[in-house]
DNA sequence: GCCGGATTAGGGATTTTCCCTACTGCAGCT
DNA sequence: AGCTGCAGTAGGGAAAATCCCTAATCCGGC
């Protein structure tokens, strides 16, 4: 039987290093490659077609999230695997609609990781035991914010405004910052939440710890 | 020459084994201990007198800022080498200040981990090269004991509240999430923030995110 | 007993944000 | 060429949130 043949797109050196270790100590994986951002993760994923995308979902250039959308239409084939602190049920739903093949929370022990892994390879799906409940009761209970998604993307502009915002600057910061008038801030940040079916700031800051923007100093 | 003994305090277990591995790889360094939270942390390396405690910024229960400070008081001889995501420079002073023998990047090298354990077990200090140059000011006195930290911790109340804010709740949710009068939360807020002489919201995220006040779901 | 800190809260002024509207430039489609 | 859509810019006025000052209660310590 062949290695699963793994990709592994993780920002931390030291983290990727770790991880390396832990698959290669395994008779059944094999890591053909790394990438510490999305943009490198999607072109290699295409270059070198792997079995399954280990995938960091907050990361530099490109996000896990929209890497992983962007995977799913362009190489169908690769699983993707997400690995992520965040046992939020928001994540979780958006990264399933994303195309992810499973989600493993990065508190989880090692040996879910290496199933989730062969799990995904299989063609199977994986949800960590730790947030699986919560997406069988969480669809219902979030049906207030009906189908969603799908929503257009922010602009360049609206997500950088978006993300100062989460960063906790007031409107009135922001605009000086850009050098922009506030009113221009003000439409930018509606704009921007409007597409992303924002409720509030609480829903910024959620995106934005999703996005990685709150961990790059 | 006795082994280099060290105790890992990381909340995420995949991250946690990637780094023992990493470690136990090195003929001088020996992992003696594992703790997921900067409580447990303190508790162990009481108990197992370590030579370097290798000190997520970022965990439940007790942070790795408040943890270094208590180690530093209560075990001297610990060198507490901080490992964080950030590179602000705010975060460095803070965790010099707290008595930490060093600070390493999670996007560095292991070489560099490795290293820098190396370092600070010699009695040394260590920081990582991509940092080095922000701490020109003599700033680093290593005075050691104490010095200026103080400025009075935030209440538990007061610490709920900013938490809160930080990710991104107004006065008025917060109100009511807690069941207190929005003014209430005012003072909590403003009392808090002049504790830590803070000076705006900007402030807020930025000390909840060396909390890690924004990675737990 | 008195003092300081934690927790609770109100009044009033100030600041920020929200909602609606509006113009420009550019790209794509008819 | 004309139309349509969207990014980017901005104003006016109303609404909401925040800030500053004051103040009560309770509690533990000197």
């Amino acid at each position: 039987m062949d290695k699963v043949r793994v990709l592994i797109a993780e920002d931390h050196l030291t983290v990727r290093e770790g991880l390396k270790l832990i698959l290669k100590a395994q008779p059944d994986i094999e890591v053909i490659g790394e990438a510490s951002d999305g943009r490198s993760a999607i072109e290699q994923a295409k270059e070198l077609n792997p079995d399954v995308v280990l995938m960091d979902v907050s990361m530099p250039l490109l996000n896990g999230l929209k890497a992983t959308q962007e995977l799913s239409t362009c190489c169908p084939d690769v699983k993707v695997l997400t690995l992520t602190r965040h046992k939020d049920e928001g994540y979780l739903q958006q990264l399933l609609r994303a195309g992810a093949a499973g989600y493993v929370l990065k508190q989880s022990p090692p040996a879910e990781l290496l199933h989730a892994i062969r799990s995904v390879a299989a063609g199977g799906q994986y949800l960590d035991p730790a947030v699986v409940g919560k997406v069988v009761g969480g669809y219902v209970a979030h049906a207030k914010n009906k189908g969603v998604v799908a929503k257009s993307e922010p602009s360049e502009r609206e997500s950088q405004v978006l993300r100062l915002i989460a960063l906790g600057y007031s409107n009135k910061e922001i605009a000086t910052q850009l050098e922009l008038s506030v009113k221009t801030v003000e439409v930018h940040k509606a704009n921007g939440m409007r597409k992303l079916g924002m409720g509030g700031r609480i829903d910024i800051v959620r995106y934005a710890i999703l996005q990685g923007w709150l961990h790059e100093s």
